[in-house]
DNA sequence: AGACAACCTGAGTTCAATTCAGTTTGACTG
DNA sequence: CAGTCAAACTGAATTGAACTCAGGTTGTCT
């Protein structure tokens, strides 16, 4: 489990690198990005505005770093979950399920990446901010793959009928994402359920 | 007073409010809300930065009418489109193309939409922003429930299995619109084969 | 114990959005 | 076929949040 990876053994003993993350993530989270002032995240820190440009570049340097992360956490618990699964439908599943075993601070992260997913599209004028664009970028399409060759491997042993697997994953990766638009932790349904649901759902779309 | 108004009743011979919001689409659609400056909306239109209060209040005022709007027209081809159909499968058919039954300017709009949902979430300092915001919010709700009702109306005969209707119909909803995000018209597969796709995708989620 | 890199700060600067203080335009009236 | 007046518009000034600058402080390491 990649737990602590929010924390960079690059980083110096006095860095707050790691508590800006975490700040800007329960803001960006909680308010939004737009909405949320840089400098009510340095407050959150405690330390003046900045000094935030210490750490970052800029405030989208810091959310292209946030999403960055996440899309790579999403990636590895995709391949984690899967890994060891022979069976198409069980790896479908196990994919499913891997996509909604998340933390709260996670699904700040993941409410985050979606609002702001139209971020990606368009070049960064300053370089940092470019190079976390470009690396989300890649780890989208990485999702995306990762997702598309499941179906592929699933169709080829003949356990789901041959559509386009393309945009058959765009379609169950869609689906799937589209539940931090909505999801509360503090709403009626447990995400357990939600989670159960989508599962039937994709097995239904895929695999019949 | 008494004189009928062929454009639009509300709008004096000179406006130029369709035109801003034609712009606005234009350049929101293609290159994001927030790297759009203002004033290029103004030059595109014509007239200076300034005169764009004359008819919006914001930048954001424009932009939740935008969404607004958008929202207004899926819902109201939403129930055109479900309106004379009985048998629920072929109800729910309908629905999803009429989603997909776009031309290029809607696309532009959906994308919009579907990109700054997340400003719907909290409110607005001036006042007829706020209007908006609330009525956008509405039309979501709308939108959710026009789905919701279709699933339990299935339900109710027998058409479709027992299911959290809510739960279902924003998965539904989701896996639609999120083919906004990253369709695009001179994409390699057409909007047709989408759309057929998508409409296999629901009726084997709902119908089976 | 002192060098020095990491870390931090208050005082500016920038730039797009917005307000201000009026001026122009043209549809409608009489 | 003037005169009126609200709609439509403008250039100059203001705002505010992001960001830069020109240094000051602190903790770690040798």
């Amino acid at each position: 489990m990649a737990r602590v990876r929010i924390v960079d053994p690059e980083e110096g003993p006095r860095s707050k690198r790691a508590a800006i993350l975490v700040a800007a993530v329960e803001r960006f989270g909680e308010d939004g990005y737009e909405s949320t002032k840089w400098s009510e995240v340095a407050d959150r820190v405690g330390i003046g505005q900045t000094a935030l440009y210490h750490y970052f570049e800029s405030k989208a340097h810091c959310l292209l770093t946030i999403m960055r992360l996440e899309l790579q956490r999403s990636h590895d618990m995709f391949v984690e979950a899967t890994a060891d699964q022979s069976d198409p439908v069980e790896e479908l599943r196990a994919a499913v399920r891997s996509a909604f075993a998340v933390s709260e601070q996670e699904i700040r992260q993941m409410r985050i990446l979606q609002a702001n997913m139209s971020l990606l599209a368009n070049p960064r004028k300053s370089k940092r901010e470019e190079t976390e664009r470009v690396a989300a970028r890649q780890l989208v399409q990485m999702v995306e793959r990762d997702w598309t060759s499941l179906l592929m491997r699933g169709m080829a042993k003949g356990a789901f009928p041959v559509r386009d697997a393309h945009t058959l994953g765009l379609a169950v990766l869609g689906m799937i994402v589209s539940v931090w638009r909505w999801y509360r932790p503090t709403g009626a349904i447990p995400l357990s359920e939600i989670s159960e649901m989508i599962e039937e759902c994709v097995v239904r779309m895929v695999a019949e």
